[in-house]
DNA sequence: ACTTCAGCACGATCGAATTC
DNA sequence: GAATTCGATCGTGCTGAAGT
């Protein structure tokens, strides 16, 4: 049996709308991971992704005193204009009947004399500037020029940028220069007329990168997604630059060419695909490949494309065998720690020295989690971000069940007691989850290839006629070694009854 | 060795939701 | 209603690359 990709163009648009970016990806890790730093790294991975909507600004002061500064710079000369005395002193104003209400000046845009008068007073003010109220920043007037005299970059045309002093030097951003807009996030001195990310327009892309690092015989494999705005015509040389500025996140190694995509959401499914087969490269040769990148992105709803993937890099997943005798299959060993009874719940299999595993499915999906208080962490209502009650607002059948998988010992280790005899309350004990959580990771590739090919799902009586989906979105690399794929393989062999091995091309 | 540019990490802070 | 938790946003310092 091969993957099974006919069915994927319907089935990967009914998963696509669950996906909404990474965002979601990152929020279902909260409920299946608790570790802080690791969940921070995740979050921050994904968040870098994410447009900036306002539009910061470098600097200790917000846009508003910026745009203020220079309000005031361009009409502090006509101050008078607005006060009243001069109303009462023009007879055509007072004579009409409704007289005309004064917009706050800042709503108020700037004329382009107003502009240009403003313009005056900073090119004036030379190298010094004129100073932002009290922000410690200037606007200065800076004149194109080439790159030399300490100027790395061409700056390719006069720009109004704000100038920020620092220790033994000085920051110069330049200045968005859409219409009143006073953000410098994103803009270049190599434009001509720097824009802000908000005002580049659609110049935005995604560069997905492959890295690899030979060590001692092994190559370490790794991603990476990188969004990056480019000024008109400067699409390759603002890619670089982008990509040269990412220098303390990169994986380790040697980049190969970055691939382009104009969505964010092309580009997090070429992502998931180069992830998942890496992975899977990694499994079928634990001695010469190791994963690197912290998170990985399984490919879900893109079989083909996995397939495809896999070709390319010469190597395949076969199904080479199939036992349909139950009570066989339940002789082989299961490697997540104690297989719970059929007659166990969940709560059963918990106690102090033990969380649970389980399985949460219907007719349509089934999804891994793991637990060590038994709280319902996918209730629609108190954990309406959670990936299993997304799935039941919008596809659900209310057929959701949750079957207890098995029980895996965790470590409590008492957090070092801060001295405080009166203290009523004793800091609460830290739970070591690492087992649990590697095994939940092994339990998610399973689901995945279970899914990856179509088989059906043995977890539960009324759904065994049924070929879930996996809701599972990600698993954190550093859960896996070289016994990875002995625990998977015998995972499926153990619950599905198929064997699985990976062929060389 | 020094400067400039530009984006990131991370801590602080704010606000909403949730829990007790 | 106070306390807590969480995410989002803000502010600040750091850093690398590329230039002299």
């Amino acid at each position: 049996m091969e993957l099974n990709s006919t069915e994927n163009v319907q089935q990967g648009e009914k998963r696509r709308s669950e996906d909404e970016g990474g965002v979601s990806a990152s929020k279902k890790l909260v409920q299946n991971v608790d570790d802080k730093t690791l969940l921070s790294r995740a979050t921050t991975r994904i968040c870098k992704l994410k447009m900036k909507g306002t539009g910061a600004v470098a600097g200790s002061a917000s846009i508003d005193q910026i745009k203020a500064a220079f309000y005031h710079l361009a009409r502090s000369n006509k101050v008078e204009l607005d006060s009243d005395e001069l109303i009462y002193s023009q007879p055509d104003v007072l004579s009409q009947s409704t007289p005309p209400v004064a917009p706050p000046p800042e709503l108020l845009p700037l004329s382009s004399e107003e502009r240009d008068s403003a313009l005056v007073k900073i090119k004036a003010a030379g190298e010094a500037g004129i100073t932002i109220g009290d922000t410690g920043m200037s606007f200065v007037w800076k004149e194109k020029c080439g790159v030399g005299f300490q100027q790395p970059k061409e700056r390719a045309s006069d720009q109004l940028c704000i100038m920020q002093s620092r220790t033994n030097s000085f920051d110069y951003n330049s200045i968005c220069t859409h219409n009143d807009c006073f953000s410098t996030t994103g803009t270049r001195a190599d434009e001509v007329m720097p824009k802000c990310l908000m005002h580049k327009g659609p110049n935005e892309s995604y560069a997905v990168y492959e890295f690899k690092a030979h060590k001692g015989g092994v190559t370490g494999i790794g991603h990476m997604i990188m969004k990056f705005n480019y000024a008109k015509d400067k699409k390759q040389s603002h890619l670089q630059q982008a990509f040269s500025k990412r220098s303390s996140i990169k994986p380790k190694g040697v980049p190969g060419k970055p691939e382009l995509f104009n969505t964010c959401d092309e580009a997090e499914k070429r992502l998931a695909v180069l992830q998942t087969v890496a992975l899977l490269k990694c499994f079928s040769n634990p001695n010469k490949f190791k994963y690197t990148t912290p998170s990985v992105s399984l490919a879900n709803g893109l079989e083909a494309e996995v397939k495809n993937e896999m070709e390319e890099q010469r190597f395949k997943l076969e199904l080479t065998g199939i036992s349909n005798s139950k009570t066989e299959n339940a002789q082989i060993p299961f490697p997540f720690g104690r297989r719970a009874t059929p007659d166990e719940t969940l709560v059963d299999l918990l106690d102090d020295e033990h969380g649970a595993l389980y399985i949460v499915c219907d007719n349509k999906m089934f999804y891994g989690g793991q637990t060590i208080s038994g709280v319902d962490t996918h209730n629609v209502v108190r954990h309406g971000s959670d990936t299993v009650a997304q799935y039941e607002k919008e596809y659900g059948t209310g057929n959701v069940v949750k079957i207890p998988l098995c029980a895996i010992p965790i470590q409590k280790k008492k957090k070092k007691k801060e001295d405080k005899a009166t203290t009523a309350k004793e800091p609460a004990a830290i739970v070591e989850k690492d087992d649990l959580k590697k095994m939940e990771a092994h339990l998610h590739v399973g689901l995945y290839i279970a899914y990856l090919f179509r088989l059906r799902n043995p977890f539960h009586p009324t759904f065994t006629k049924t070929h879930p989906y996996c809701l599972n979105k990600q698993v954190f690399s550093s859960y896996f070694d070289e016994h990875s794929w002995e625990k998977v393989v015998l995972f499926l062999r153990r619950e599905f009854g198929c064997q699985f091995e990976f062929k060389q091309m």
